[in-house]
DNA sequence: GTAGGGTTAG
């Protein structure tokens, strides 16, 4: 580097100190490379005013240039440094600085540099070392504390957070916003109201006024706590709200089951010219994906595109999601197509996507492809890709894929892999090969049982269903879905006695059925049925235009089939029951409600759409001439001329 | 040294 000399070194340094103040660090840098001699200090300021501007490469290829020269650094220089490899993940470096700062001798007893290298080495994970450097120094300061809280926070150690802030205060240091936004994070995360509500109140007495950054924190720990509705009344009290509060809030919103408040509440941030970012929007389109609110989330789409967002891997997946869960899979993978960037959670969401259209092969092909995109599978990748198999009835590629999890060496096999393929083997009517399989588990959970409980249920095994109860039983006695499954079955045997001990003895346990209710948005407005439901307003039209359908189906061959009504009525009546299902009304709903015959009726169903409710709608879908899509708890069905996606299997 | 994000069967 050519150095012309620059005489005066103080004043040299007096200038840089200047060109830094007015934040134009180029300048500066012009001048300092100019200098023949140049001072520790104009090294640092130089450094450090990198790092704050968020140039890290060039703060660290200063600090090596630095070196190279022969400058010794000092407590300055290392906490700087510290900071820009923590920021850049580069741990080795890290250490080597560590390292070179105790061979010059210096301590790491200095607070400066013990913070700096304690945050440094609880971003990276390695606690033991922060805690081993925070030992070392006497002279504890709120600093440190909270980077040692944040450090433990970050690593899923909340329980020992709490215990770092609780000594802190035992010895005398006093918390601040930095350390109350930590630690109410710590007590979210363990969802652990008690000790959020003390915090809470210890916040309250320690600082006079709150910092954004800590009342986010206080909301956000509430949400996490189920009481969301703290969570409002710390929002209704903002006056300085920021995009992060809004985001903090909607998310909550979202996990507390709450996705029409969330929108309302996106609505209400856009109107009050809050901006939304990426985050934002990946947590609102969650909320629609959740209610499969095609209408809200193609809106949401719009403002996606209009902010050039559709290829941020965070967006792109929620998007992929949202169209998958409302059956545009078109969709989904035309936005998986244009992604800048894969990464494994917008491939297992596209896997998914398939999986709940019932197309099988896309998604096995799109698992086979992953080693040449680059992106390795996880948990997530296999559950998808097994539930698509499971879906498509696809045993043999479901058993290919099971044994590579086997073999590969980076994921173990956890029982969630297990219960895929029990799902898959049990539904393709290898009842004995899932019960073999089941055995070789070390420790069975009760999952796995009723998962196959259920395949009983679709095949009609009765014996091995007892068999398997008894099981879940010793595991766990009073569990629901296993008790409404054994149930079921005697139903749909025939098996009445039993159907009727089985109710006693649910009642006596205070189980409940879930009901089973299917909706249909018209016009922006929910319309919902529960099964013989005949409170809607427009009832009487809904009973005809049953009646229109049935005649028309009927003549085309649709015979009721009772073996679906699981009570004990005479056929009559459970011909009656069939023809009042609640995906039935809701459909029936739908085509008085709009004559377009281009658009499509979308229905949902809380529980999986019944046997003869699913011929029933492949018959209407014939005579209507219309496109129907039933999303019901698990997947999507598009019934189109008398054929459904799924092919029947489910 | 601080607050907010996308997927998952049964």
């Amino acid at each position: 580097m050519k150095k012309s000399g620059f005489p005066l070194l103080s004043l040299g340094n007096k200038l840089i100190d200047a060109y830094i103040k007015c934040e134009a660090i180029d300048d500066g840098r012009t001048l300092f490379d100019e200098m023949t001699t140049r001072h520790i200090v104009t090294w640092n300021s130089m450094i450090s005013t990198y790092i704050r501007q968020k140039r890290i490469g060039e703060a660290i290829k200063l600090y090596e240039e630095m070196i190279l020269d022969g400058i010794i650094a000092d407590e300055f220089t290392y906490s700087s440094v510290f900071k820009a490899f923590s920021d850049l993940g580069l741990l080795q470096e890290g250490r080597k600085a560590h390292g070179r700062l105790l061979v010059s001798g210096l301590s790491v007893s200095n607070v400066f540099v013990g913070s700096a290298l304690v945050d440094m080495y609880a971003k990276f994970g390695k606690l033991t070392d922060a805690r081993l450097v925070s030992d070392e120094i006497v002279e504890k300061d709120v600093v440190l504390m909270t980077a040692l809280i944040v450090g433990y926070t970050q690593n899923g150690e909340d329980f020992e957070a709490l215990k770092i802030f609780r000594d802190m205060i035992k010895d005398g240091i006093r918390a601040n916003d930095f350390t109350f936004a930590s630690v109410l994070i710590a007590c979210g995360n363990l969802a652990d109201m008690n000790i959020g509500k003390q915090i809470h109140g210890l916040l309250v007495k320690s600082v006079s006024e709150f910092a954004v950054a800590s009342r986010t924190s206080l909301l956000t720990m509430y949400s996490k706590c189920g009481l969301i509705d703290d969570s409002l009344k710390v929002f209704d009290r903002f006056f300085n709200a920021n995009l992060v509060t809004w985001t903090a809030l909607i998310m909550g919103l979202v996990q507390n089951g709450r996705e029409e408040s969330a929108l309302s509440i996106f609505c209400q941030m856009i109107r009050n010219s809050m901006t939304p970012n990426a985050f934002t929007l990946s947590t609102v389109l969650r909320a629609c994906s959740i209610l499969a609110m095609l209408t809200e989330g193609q809106e949401i789409h719009g403002l996606v595109l209009k902010m050039g967002l559709d290829r941020n891997r965070f967006v792109g997946a929620a998007l992929i999601d949202m169209y998958g869960k409302c059956g545009i899979i078109k969709m989904a993978s035309s936005i998986f197509n244009n992604l800048n960037e894969l990464d494994v959670v917008s491939v297992n969401s596209m896997i998914y996507g398939y999986a709940q259209s019932g197309n099988g092969e896309e998604a096995v092909k799109l698992y086979d492809q992953m080693p040449g995109l680059g992106v390795k599978p996880n948990d997530g990748t296999f559950v998808s890709v097994l539930s698509a198999c499971s879906n498509a009835g696809l045993l043999e590629e479901g058993r290919r894929i099971f044994s590579s999890i086997k073999n590969n060496h980076e994921i173990e096999l956890s029982s969630d892999h297990y219960a895929c393929m029990v799902d898959l083997l049990g539904r393709a009517g290898k009842l004995e090969e899932a019960e073999r399989l089941i055995n070789q588990v070390k420790n069975p959970d009760v999952v796995l049982w009723r998962t196959l409980l259920s395949s009983c249920k679709i095949h009609g095994d009765v014996e091995m269903a007892k068999r398997i109860m008894n099981r879940v039983i010793e595991l766990k006695p009073g569990d629901e879905g296993a008790h409404i499954l054994l149930s079921n079955i005697y139903a749909s045997t025939g098996n009445w006695n039993e159907v009727t001990k089985m109710k006693v003895m649910m009642k006596d346990m205070k189980l409940k059925k879930n009901p089973a209710m299917s909706w249909i948005e018209v016009d922006g407005e929910v319309h919902k049925f529960m099964a013989g439901d005949l409170s809607h307003p427009r009832s009487m039209d809904i009973d005809e235009e049953l009646k229109r359908l049935s005649e028309k189906i009927e003549g085309l061959g649709y015979v009721p089939d009772a073996r679906f009504v699981l009570q004990d009525l005479d056929e009559k009546d459970k011909e009656r029951s069939l023809y009042y299902h609640s995906e039935k009304l809701a459909i029936a709903f739908g085509l008085l409600s709009s004559s377009n015959r281009s658009t499509c009726i979308r229905i949902f169903k809380n529980l999986r759409v019944c046997g003869d409710c699913h011929n029933w709608i492949k018959f209407v879908s014939r005579v209507v001439g219309r496109e129907i899509i039933a999303r019901d708890a698990k997947r999507f069905h598009h019934f189109r001329d008398g054929f459904c996606s799924c092919g029947d299997f489910w």
